[in-house]
DNA sequence: TTGTACGCGTTATCAA
DNA sequence: TTGATAACGCGTACAA
């Protein structure tokens, strides 16, 4: 069923039909309705190939997801929907793994699509170093700073995640706490691991708190698993601490539970302060404490620079956004 | 850059470079080697569009997932994925509004991408009932039986739900509880929600415990607040239960919050039994105890059944797989 | 208001 | 081994 055979059903000529289809004027009302019946009848849909093959430019915004099993992301896409759903702009979402490249994905899907700009959900530096030069058109990078590159048409929206760790250790420390053990990402693969593990570091140093990376810290993997991990391995070198800081609150959760199975309470043993804030963190028993990354904000504003810099060809920029403590009843102060 | 542009840069034929391309024989070997640096210095990519549009069939595998932030969902599309990565098929996974009608969408992807089947992640058997005819390639819904729709290239693979349910709640009486609380979907809108609560109430009444679903039933959304806010509300009617079934892991885990938030102790005070098997469940304090769809052995099946009908013509079958009831700490006997 | 005809970038057929 | 060329389904000048 083409375009041709709606066009010979109906008597029209296939002008006809696509105009109807693209609800252009001049266009009698009589064809549009006996058209636009046919086209009811027969279940009829354009094929987007030959379409967008035709059409050299789309109107769509493209949102390329970094992982599939990450709340914050789900979050912010909901966000995103809604926001683009009051423009006029069509919106393709494209989900892929934790560790594939990004940019290229990225860079294929802009040859299909065409789309007008991409909304990149997570990322990774040195993919953005590698090939993003063959990107064109006006990008914006949300969770991840990206000031360090010097692309003309890349942007980025984040919270400034190195302060946001020393915030959370420093209020821990506020409360009393002066043993440390830290669960963070892989320093050397991930800039968002290496940032906020300096972070940490930094609060740790200026306050004089010993901390020994060998022992102290733990690299996972983003997972409850990873956090899991992460906990007991600090428990099984037998160093004290009563204060545990993950980088992300999946992290932290794992970590909880493994505190748990070694016998140690939360937060009366010990304190745990998570990272980005997801809604499942305020259903749980206790309450975990994290950095909230703001999503609604972070989406608004990412979808206000693209569309600005899409329509007004606006200058690329780098934008920090509040984070927020929230301490709640993940941590508590230190046992005497 | 088109392959006409590399023709001319090459000084072939438009056919060779198509050749060289899409790796046939019948091309010297010099020809492909010039073709393939010119190919490598521009960083040429083929015309997606122009491509599938003259290519009426594809070799592709299509995955549509319905819910982004669904967790169960999330493991089954990794184990799909690394089960179709042994086969020769690409594979596409398009992830869409729970709200949004999966098999319009699905026949849009039809026409895009002519795709040799279909995995559909959950499913409305309405949405199935309006439109699923148009489809006439293979599909097989996970999660959500279909046998009672009646078309020939539709399979399912799904575990007894109602079944599940009843042994679930089953379990909980066995540990000696007779006042219970369910919190579960909505029975009218989803064929899920209505199964799951029909196996809970054929065990109940089995049993003889006395059941009003007026003050012992709330229907509340598939999230953590609606799991909240239906255990809130059971709570303020005054009514005593000993034991919560939730029909989704992630509306037992809001509703332990309302358990708590009101004084009660899980599972000291109030038994929860949760549904899914999600892998945060053995994460949480307590542990939380679930009925467990098998993630794996759902994707293997699917995933074969959906190969051999391509590949031998197999006929499309609903098969029922088995689930598991994973009794942890979040349940206990009643307190006497 | 409607119709004719061309071209988008690719693959495949046929002839050379 | 190569090259010329006809489709694929659609949108849109341009003509009527």
């Amino acid at each position: 069923m083409t375009i041709k055979d709606l066009a010979a059903k109906t008597g029209y000529a296939v002008a006809t039909v696509s105009r109807v289809l693209n609800n252009h004027p001049n266009v009698s009302d009589k064809a549009r309705k006996v058209i636009m019946e046919a086209v009811e009848e027969s279940g009829f849909q354009l094929n987007a190939n030959a379409k967008q093959l035709k059409q050299q430019h789309a109107t769509s915004i493209l949102v390329v997801v970094k992982g599939t099993s990450n709340e914050l992301f789900s979050e912010l896409v909901e966000s995103i929907q809604s926001q683009i759903a009051q423009t006029q702009y069509p919106l393709y979402v494209d989900y892929l793994d934790e560790d594939s490249n990004e940019v290229r994905r990225a860079l294929q899907l802009c040859r299909e699509k065409k789309p007008l700009g991409i909304l990149f959900l997570g990322g990774n530096t040195h993919n953005f170093q590698a090939d993003f030069g063959k990107i064109d058109i006006p990008c914006v990078v949300v969770t991840n700073d990206m000031s360090r590159l010097d692309f003309e048409n890349l942007s980025s929206v984040s919270i400034d995640g190195k302060e946001a760790c020393r915030c959370a250790v420093d209020s821990l420390i506020a409360k009393g706490h002066r043993q440390f053990a830290v669960i963070g990402g892989e320093r050397v693969l991930s800039d968002t691991g290496r940032s906020r593990y300096e972070g940490c570091l930094e609060s740790l140093r200026g306050h004089n708190i010993p901390f020994d990376e060998e022992k102290d810290y733990r690299a996972v993997r983003f997972s409850y698993q990873g956090g899991y991990n992460g906990a007991r391995d600090l428990l099984e070198t037998g160093r004290e601490f009563t204060a545990l800081f993950a980088a992300a609150d999946v992290m932290a959760i794992g970590a909880i539970r493994a505190l748990r199975d070694n016998g140690l309470r939360v937060p009366e043993d010990v304190s745990v302060m998570g990272f980005d804030g997801l809604e499942l963190g305020s259903f749980l028993v206790p309450q975990l404490s994290t950095v909230a990354q703001p999503a609604q904000v972070m989406a608004r504003r990412s979808v206000e620079m693209l569309i600005s810099q899409i329509e007004d060809g606006a200058a690329a920029a780098h934008e920090t956004v509040p984070f927020a403590l929230w301490e709640r009843e993940s941590i508590s102060e230190p046992k005497q």
